[in-house]
DNA sequence: CCTCCACAGGAAGCGCAGGAGT
DNA sequence: ACTCCTGCGCTTCCTGTGGAGG
């Protein structure tokens, strides 16, 4: 995810000395690794997916979700549950741990009562969701090859068979519903009719607080029988779930508190993201370690920042498809030419040179016009519609992401490299402009 | 005030891949 | 071998629109 450990190498570094040749190049690494001064005691409790003990500042949350949830120890249903609030807010924390605890219970007391977890985007489709619910009944279905209907009928009927209860928590719900529609909650909200015994309860999670108007009025109110809102954390409780973590992550003394103060604050600043704030803490102990420094310090939570940084935009470009990575490459020209904010029709006639000097079939305007849309949504591009009247309504596009980090992530592809020194036709019409 | 440009962006549908059932 | 299903990337076709210039 955001700035592991691969980024905050810095590979450049790692190729420097490969040619000094002598003895086993591993040896010093070996040393080094020994003997520097050790500040993780365990990193896994850094990591994002790490489940806490004990969660400061959200109590009120879990005992408010576990009494929603509570008539499932007594195997009667519960009522469904929306919880909405911001990214790195706790949501998926709190539900993950009251699941974790019943789920332990009904263990111990042998009831038959699962819990499962999914989440929406990552999944990705309604077939995939329905799926992991099907697994989580311990119903087998195929990846792929079945119909939604077939598939929905088969937990269906492993919900009857099995008898017991399975609560259901769509995290990231919102994603689902953005890209297909309300229609597969509308089917879960009903599938409880007719079943007698057991059945599936639903707790829903959503980081978009308007998500609730994309639904219909009959899934809304079915699914929040009962609702929970998160609000992001301010700086103070931050500095709280991070100390809890440092104190089990790192050995003492090796994360001063004004450390933890200053992730805290930029984390805070940044809409109260916990996520955030651990991962920042997590990469400056890293670099910190890397260093040989004996304690983490203020400047290697700033290095660690950028590095975070950096790390999410060579990931994100790095992966983009060809298409993408041609539109942003025009992009990248026409503004070594000159053209910082070039409207649609430059950057398409730039982006159709550039697919023939590398002999790909350009694609249509309709579709670059989605795959910039995709760019801004990335934070890569930033596209303002702007009317120019006798001249039409446009939009003004502009590289958001520093040229240099664009050019490092085309530079890095041998075919993208080559095109990067072209200078476009284009540019002679917009310069008669 | 009206026109008309140069697109934005929605809707629908196509072809293909990958896989299941028969 | 054949049919049927979904997801995905894409094209085609379409309607909508802010405002400079007439």
């Amino acid at each position: 995810m955001t700035g592991d450990s691969r980024l905050a190498d810095g590979s450049k570094g790692l190729l420097q000395g490969k040619d000094r040749g002598l003895g086993d190049p591993l040896a010093e690494v070996v040393e080094r690794a020994l003997s520097r001064p050790r500040i993780f005691r365990n990193r896994e409790v850094m990591r994002s997916d790490y489940v806490p003990g004990s969660l400061p500042h959200r109590w009120e949350h879990i005992r408010r979700l576990g009494e929603i949830l509570s008539p499932a120890l007594r195997l009667s249903r519960p009522s469904n549950v929306f919880i909405y609030g911001k990214t790195g807010t706790g949501k998926t924390a709190v539900v993950r741990h009251v699941f974790k605890r019943f789920g332990e219970v009904a263990e111990r007391e042998g009831l038959p009562l699962s819990f499962a977890y999914v989440n929406c985007r990552i999944a990705g489709t309604e077939y995939r969701v329905l799926a992991e619910l099907c697994d989580a009944v311990g119903v087998k279905v195929p990846f792929t090859g079945l119909s939604k209907a077939e598939v929905f009928s088969r937990l269906r009927r492993g919900l009857r068979e099995q008898g017991g209860l399975l609560v259901a928590c769509l995290d990231e719900v919102d994603a689902l519903v953005k890209n297909y529609g309300d229609n597969l909650l509308y089917e879960l909200t009903r599938v409880n009719e007719g079943l007698e015994a057991g059945g599936l309860s639903l707790v829903g999670v959503s980081n978009d607080l308007h998500f609730k108007e994309l639904l219909d009025p009959r899934v809304l109110s079915s699914l929040s029988e009962e609702e929970l809102v998160f609000h992001p954390y301010t700086a103070i409780e931050l500095i709280d779930i991070l100390s809890e973590r440092a104190r089990e992550a790192f050995y003492e003394g090796t994360v001063p508190d004004e450390v933890i103060r200053l992730c805290a604050a930029l984390a805070a600043a940044e809409h109260g993201d916990a996520r955030r704030a651990i991962d920042l803490l997590r990469v400056a102990a890293e670099v910190a370690e890397r260093r040989g420094d004996p304690r983490v310090e203020e400047r290697h939570v700033r290095l660690a920042q950028s590095l975070i940084e950096r790390g999410r935009v060579f990931e994100a470009l790095s992966t983009l498809p060809l298409h993408s990575k041609l539109v942003l490459a025009s992009l990248l020209i026409l503004h070594r030419n000159g053209v910082q904010t070039p409207i649609t029709g430059v950057l398409y006639q730039a982006y159709r040179e550039v697919c023939g000097l590398i002999g790909v079939e350009p694609l249509t305007s309709r579709r670059v016009s989605g795959l910039v849309s995709e760019l801004s949504m990335l934070g890569v591009v930033e596209g303002e519609v702007v009317s120019m009247g006798r001249h039409g309504r446009t939009k003004k596009l502009r590289l958001l992401t520093p040229v240099e980090e664009v050019e490092e992530v085309l530079a890095g592809d041998e075919l993208l490299e080559s095109i990067l020194e072209h200078r476009p036709s284009v540019l002679r019409e917009v310069g008669k402009r």
